[in-house]
DNA sequence: CTAAGTGCAAATCATTTGCAACCAG
DNA sequence: CTGGTTGCAAATGATTTGCACTTAG
């Protein structure tokens, strides 16, 4: 129910591509159905700056990386390491039980496609 | 106008802030100068998860810590370096211009409140 | 007067929730 | 019938926007 081209989804890409296969779902439907498949673990919800929810399915952790060109949210392995964490939990002395890390950029096809921004790579 | 115990302020602390100082504003009024602030580059808007945005003076980069006792949004020195970005660039295929990570945990006054979470430390 | 700043109320946006109608067992 | 699913519409929560009114220059 939560593959294809996408990575993750905004109610929307899910009600469009439901549609697509011609289910047609009222937006409460499915905005119960990604909440249950939240509550149940199987799916991950992610809030975005831009003010839209997206849901992918749960999987081991992973950074995005939202595409300034497409839109696209694009899953990253993570950057981070746990040395970097314990670092600074020691030195800002606080604690960190998890963490949400969204990268701006181009996704692969998007930079392939801007020469300008490609060259930094 | 925007310094003070908090780092960052939600529309509400800077109206409540105001009162304190027995200024009274409107909602609107609020939004509109913190919005103009963030146009003139004095000021940067923070979406959190939780739905509010929090705007902060525009310093030198940094990431935050969202405590989850208190709810204070704190700052942090940023812990992903220049070039796990870079590897991360070149294994991913992807241009990196930006980034926004949010830790989740407890703040220093927080943390030495919780003697069960603290022991991580 | 003129532009800028303000309060109030109404409009948006993206969900959330209430509820009555439906549907499988 | 009975519990679980829907759709539709109304309710939320946090902004945003429209507009008329002040106010400083």
């Amino acid at each position: 129910m939560e593959r294809r081209d996408h990575h993750a989804w905004t109610l929307e890409d899910l009600q469009v591509g439901l549609a697509a296969h011609g289910v047609t779902a009222d937006f409460s439907t499915i905005f119960r159905a990604a909440e249950r498949l939240v509550a149940d673990g199987a799916t991950r919800k992610i809030q975005l700056e831009d003010g839209r929810a997206r849901f992918e399915l749960e999987q081991a952790h992973h950074d995005h990386l939202l595409c300034i060109r497409c839109g696209e949210l694009v899953a990253v392995p993570c950057v981070i390491g746990r040395d970097d964490f314990a670092t600074l939990e020691r030195e800002a002395e606080i604690a960190i039980t998890d963490h949400h890390l969204v990268l701006s950029g181009l996704c692969r096809e998007c930079r392939d496609l801007s020469p300008d921004q490609a060259k930094r790579g």
